[in-house]
DNA sequence: GTGAAAGCGCTAACAT
DNA sequence: ATGTTAGCGCTTTCAC
């Protein structure tokens, strides 16, 4: 930076004006300096200019597993709305490990990001209590800690759920099944009430098995997918509510595997609106889970909490999920071919 | 720092000497300083550090697309080396726009990372020669921009293309499509000539159309179905590659409405194997891309010309694709049901 | 509007 | 082995 001042025949302060309040300098001088500066090839360390000014234009995010594709979403949303507003969206994978969801967070707090963004799979209170007890804000989306001692964005997980259930009971099927194990992941077990609430409205009108799976994966839902088809042929089953689109899309293979139709012997519906669902034969319904809408509200709360400081009351922002109905539950319909 | 100092009883210097080379220190006022750390809940400042030593231990990964399942892998497998070495890798998502990837690059720069590793979707030769005149070591991915001017890690599209043609003719199939329009595109230009080396081996035996789509996105593939579709009946067409996965899903999708059997009427096969193929009915023949082999190779080469510093010679690692064969070119087989 | 000077928090070479 | 000190490249008062 003293080689541009000397080039444009400037003092060192003029030059930071120029960088950094264009303003207060005169146009000429800060043709100069400009000249200079392109002339030099000059690049500002922005170590430097952080260390001495004390603030980052950067926010960290962290996400916990980056081949998901609603943390892909979440991503994107954070990262355009920050750069209307002239910060930059650093992304940190954890590759669905606990240890390096510590080291992101602290790679960050290390660099002194003015804000931190974590999407955590299960409970990080601890790792968040640290990282902000260093006075470093920072939100947690699509999880919900129970104690509000941070801002969250949050997707209504029990409604996701009711939303799937009031769907298929609305396409007058009466015999249901949720899939999907493992209820220590939050939105599993939050989607799981959702449809239970769902069926109980109907007073006995409708039935719900709950079928449990082994993992989230395709191979799960193959396993299920077996299961259901005998439950299907039984005459107890038609309407199958997958609590991830993977596991949705594996059942209906296995059940065009075994000649059952669907959405006309059984209804097969997904919760996660996943791009990877797109791809079937049977498109998808689902339940869209406004990825880009998270990200972007939680940068929104993340800056509010940078700008009010101390007196910062934490907020909690509850998204409302939107159902996608697509053939799988209400059949056939081919965008580029109508005729059909 | 000081205050870490203050609190251990020891000089400021014995503390960097405890972060840094902890060798160096007697185990006693180690645990010293270790306690006032921890009971501080001192944090170092990377910027400060950084800044001090004049080097970084962070790798920048511009990625033009970060819902591309191969700019993922590339990320995860750039991540997983990187912590081997004790770097950590920083993704920016320049969210397919180009001055976008602009601004990610020079933040890279700005924040003197060791590294940088760009993973574009273009030609971006001159973004990258500005970056390494600032003398920042920078590795190029999926993009071969003929200059041999940085090392570059590349699959061998060309293979790609001839490896999907090759087993098409292999399962005995004469009369090919080649789907993907928008030849500008690298890999499709790449994978093109491939698949015309293969039909041309076989001297007239096999034919071969190519059709054009307007986008790589499914509405493309479901438009080229539907010209597909029309040939298949004809008795033109019995082989189909797709230039992409989801291309490859589409046109299933589309045939499968028109009652055409795929893959006893005609083959079908996609060429850049995609988490989102997994869902059809009918799993999707395809080629893998190796992701995660480039992202490692890719952090392998930026540090190897860290370390080569001047006498650097730069490398272009061609990496080999592979078949992934499922049922959409050879008949239906589930794993969870062995006994269809 | 401009230039000089005092740090920002840390590292590394030096002296002890 | 430990303490001391001169920067790293920049921002920002503060006089001019």
């Amino acid at each position: 930076m003293a080689d541009v001042a000397r080039v444009a025949g400037v003092a060192l302060g003029t030059v930071s004006n120029v960088l950094n309040h264009p303003a207060k300098v005169s146009p000429a001088t800060l043709a100069k300096v400009q000249g200079a500066i392109a002339e030099l090839g000059f690049v500002r360390n922005s170590n430097a200019q952080q260390l001495a000014a004390g603030r980052s234009s950067s926010i960290g995010l962290v996400v916990i597993d980056i081949s998901n594709s609603l943390f892909v979403d979440i991503a994107r949303g954070a990262q355009r709305f920050a750069a209307e507003l002239g910060m930059n969206v650093l992304v940190a994978n954890s590759d669905n490990r606990a240890d390096q969801q510590r080291a992101d967070l602290d790679f960050f707090d290390e660099a002194r990001v003015s804000g931190i963004l974590l999407a955590p799979m299960e409970d990080a209170s601890d790792d968040v209590a640290r990282i902000r007890s260093h006075g470093r804000p920072t939100v947690v989306l699509n999880y919900d800690s129970g104690k509000a001692d941070c801002c969250q964005v949050l997707i209504d997980n029990e409604e996701v759920g009711y939303l799937a259930a009031r769907h298929l009971i609305d396409m007058g099927r009466t015999r249901l099944a949720f899939v999907g194990g493992r209820d220590y992941l939050q939105p599993v077990a939050l989607r799981r009430r959702g449809v239970r609430r769902a069926v109980e409205e109907e007073g006995g009108r409708v039935s719900l098995q709950e079928v449990p799976t082994e993992n989230l994966d395709p191979p799960g839902g193959l396993r299920a997918g077996e299961e259901l088809a005998g439950e299907v042929r039984a005459g107890r089953l038609d309407g199958v509510i997958a609590v991830t689109d993977l596991l949705g899309m594996a059942i209906i293979q296995v059940f065009n595997a075994h000649s059952i139709e669907v959405p006309g012997d059984v209804a097969v519906m997904g919760c996660d609106h996943n791009s990877a669902a797109w791809g079937g034969m049977i498109p998808l319904t689902s339940v869209q889970m406004q990825g880009l809408d998270m990200g972007r509200e939680a940068v929104r709360l993340l800056m509010a909490e940078i700008e009010d400081g101390a007196d910062h009351v934490h907020v909690t922002t509850m998204l409302q999920p939107e159902l996608v109905v697509r053939e799988s539950t209400v059949g056939r319909r081919i965008a580029a071919n109508p005729d059909l």
